[in-house]
This record gives structure tokens, C-alpha cells and sequence, in this order.
DNA sequence: TGCAATGTTCACGTGGTGTTAACGCTGGGG
DNA sequence: CCCCAGCGTTAACACCACGTGAACATTGCA
């Protein structure tokens, strides 16, 4: 272990026990979380608890070689990368390292929409030129889901199943309701929008960048 | 200094003056801070504002052999180390290696909600303008869980898990009540809450900034 | 044991939120 | 030029989540 602080050492580390481990990462925050817990079970537990905390941590699952079966579990769990048992400080230190730089699809907290608007996902509200506006939950998702997909043109159907969900059979024209309250919350003249855009017979669709500047 | 720099040169160094200090730890969140004003009276005002601030960083305080006062005065205030000019660099850089690889880091014993609430974790009592307000214990564990993760939505479900225990079932609405609580002792309105607000059909969130400042 | 402090649960009112429908407007095709 | 499907707009309505107060239960301490 000395090796192995040796090899990370320009990194803050922090060691901390099973029972800890959410509360950890929920205050630390940390890029990346190596589970090395000796009981497996335990282990895959840590696993579940982390993804359903809240942090964006990347994890890395050591288990003794024999826990095959543990190990492959991890994997469907979502863990990052899922290794055994013995391993080399060295191998342990680049695992970290290649997680840490790995372009990952991050859950970023902020979306931006122009240059004007930034829809802050953790606290589910959009800064409009530096003010505070407050959204309703649905306007939210909707928002969140344009703005992960921009300038590409939602059908109501798909508005539909995504946001409601997929069991969901409501009016698609209730999408049309929450567009209009989005739009006044979003455009600077409502009326003429210029991010929020009808494909007429299609859907809707979020303009990310002004369309002049294309 | 050239030395200095020569003995620290694999980490990150950052030098600033007095009055940019808090903020300058603030976006930095460095490990470590070396105050080494040639003024004594400014650099224990600077330990105050950054004790008082939303750091975890060490501090070092140096002084000039002279002022022996303030620097006693600093090891009260919470320095975690104190120490008298002239140093020879080599010493300073063993001292500054010491707190960055202290077994782990100083927990925070202050949480700042605004600039007149403090939540002392220690006592478990909360500061409010200057007064001593008395918080119940759940009230001091829900507050402190929602400091720890400023800005972050807190959904009931989590609040429980963290407060009350992984294994315990007890009706989430119980929060609210505590939230309301906690909003009669750190809300100026409690009717119009601005610090710990409520994220309809989500949960709560702890904003430690006033919202239309960003 | 008794009392005070703390914690939990419930019921009720209210306001925010979502849904639906009706009606008017617009643009494109016959 | 008119028609009509599609969309904008508004408002009524129902529902549900939350705030609130209080009763009740539990804990801690003298």
C-alpha cells in the first residue's frame, strides 16, 4: 500500500470502511471509488448503495480472484471497470488514472440553452441572465430532454413516453400545453420563438445555438 | 523562495494576497494554506474570515518572531500550526508536507448557511447572528446532512436512509415536519423559506448562497 | 417513577400542478 | 381563394403534495 500511495500520491485519497462509503462519497465527492472490500457480498452491496447516492463517482471493483461470480454482478451494476485479485500497485494506479481521464457521458448538472439560459439539473430551475426561474417538474424534464437531444426534433409520441413514461396514454396535445409554459419561461418573445421550435406535423424541437450564427 | 519552490515543486502552489485569500481558497479548495502575512493583525483576521469560510484547507500561520501574541491568538482561533519567522525553507516545506499527509482531514467542525447562520457540528448547535440557537438532535443531523450537500435536492427517501438509518421504516412525511422545524430557527420567514426550500415532488434542497447573488 | 424534551403520526386545508377541452388562428394544399 | 389539419391559447377542473397544528408516543433524565 505505501507502493501504491507512492504511485497516486499527487491524488487526495481517502480510505474509509464499508458502513461509510455512501456518506463518503456523498461529501467527499470523488472522481473515482475503488471498492477493495474482502467480503464480496458486501462489496456488491457498497455497489448498489453507491448508484442509487448521490455522486457521479466512476467505481472500480476489486474482488479476490475466486469471487468470479460477484465480479460479473458488479459489471451489471454499472461499475466502471471490474477487476481481481492479486493485483500490481502499477495496474491498480493506471486503472485509476485511465478512469479519471476517461471522457465519460457525465451527468452534468448544467445544460445550456444560447448563451443566456442554463438549466441547473440538480436544483431542477433555469438561470435566465442571472436570475433565478422557477420550474415546474414537468416544464423540467421537458426541458432536460430537449436540451440532451438539441436541435434534434421530438415527436409528441416520444415527448410522451420519455418524459410521462412508457406506460403512459394521455393526450399528446398536453405536450403542447407544457411547450407554451416552457416557452414563456424560456423565449424572449413567446410568440416568435427562436429555441423552443414547431415542426409542423412533426414535434417540437430545442435550438442549442442562435440560428443566425450557423 | 526559489528554494521554497524548489522543495514544493511537485505540488500545485498558488500565492495570493490578504484580501483575495477567501476567495482565493474558496474556488482553489486547496489542502493547505500558508499565511505569512508580514502584518500579524491582517493575518489573524485572515484566520477568521477563513475559518469561517468554505474551506477544508489546513492552515499554517507564520508571524514574525516578535509577534508571539497573535500567534497564540492564531493557535486559539484554530491554525493547525503556528509558527515564527525566520524559518529555513526546508523546514517550512517538511511542515507544509506534514498537514498535507496527515492520516485524514480535518472534519469541519463549522457549516455556513448565508453569512449569519453556522452550524457548529460539534456542539450541534447552531449560530445564528451571533446567538446561540438551540437545535433538537435530528434537527442538527438533518441540517448538517443538507450543508454537507449544498444545492444538492435531498429526496425524503435519502434524508431517512442518512438520518434515521439504512434499515429504518417510518413514514417520510416525518421529515417535513423536522424541515419545518429547522425552517422556524433558520429561516427569517419561515412562511417564505429562501435558505431550505422545497422541490415539489422531489424533496428538498439547502441553498448556502442567496439564489439571485448567482 | 414522574416530568420534560423530543420524536412520530395523523388529519385537514390550501395552493401549486397537470390534464383536458374548447375555441381561435395559421399555413399549406386542393 | 377556401378549407382544414395542426397548432396556439386560455380557462376550468381535479388532484396531489406540502404546510400546519395538534395529539400521541417515545426517550432521557432527575
Amino acid at each position: 500500500m505505501a507502493e501504491l500511495d507512492a504511485l497516486l500520491g499527487d491524488l487526495e485519497l481517502h480510505r474509509v470502511v464499508a458502513a461509510d462509503v455512501v456518506r463518503a462519497a456523498t461529501e467527499l465527492q470523488p472522481r473515482v471509488i475503488v471498492l477493495a472490500d474482502p467480503d464480496p457480498a458486501r462489496g456488491l452491496r457498497s455497489v448498489r448503495r453507491l448508484r442509487s447516492a448521490h455522486t457521479d463517482a466512476r467505481l472500480l471493483f476489486i474482488t479476490p480472484v475466486v469471487a468470479e461470480q460477484e465480479r460479473l454482478e458488479a459489471l451489471v451494476e454499472g461499475v466502471d471497470e471490474s477487476l481481481a485479485e492479486p493485483l500490481a500497485p502499477s495496474e491498480l494506479a493506471g486503472r485509476v488514472r485511465l478512469l479519471l481521464h476517461r471522457a465519460r457521458p457525465v451527468r452534468r448538472s448544467r445544460l445550456l440553452v444560447g448563451e443566456r439560459l442554463e438549466l441547473d439539473l440538480e436544483r431542477r430551475q433555469l438561470l435566465r441572465d442571472g436570475v433565478w426561474v422557477h420550474l415546474r417538474p414537468k416544464e423540467a424534464s421537458l426541458l432536460e430532454l430537449f436540451a440532451r437531444a438539441p436541435g434534434r426534433v421530438l415527436t409528441r409520441d416520444h415527448i410522451l413516453e420519455r418524459v410521462w413514461g412508457p406506460d403512459h396514454s394521455g393526450d399528446p396535445r398536453t405536450v403542447d400545453v407544457h411547450v407554451r409554459w416552457l416557452r414563456s419561461k424560456i423565449e424572449p418573445d413567446p410568440h416568435d420563438p427562436v429555441w423552443l421550435l414547431t415542426v409542423r406535423g412533426v414535434g417540437y424541437r430545442l435550438e442549442t445555438v442562435p440560428l443566425t450564427k450557423r
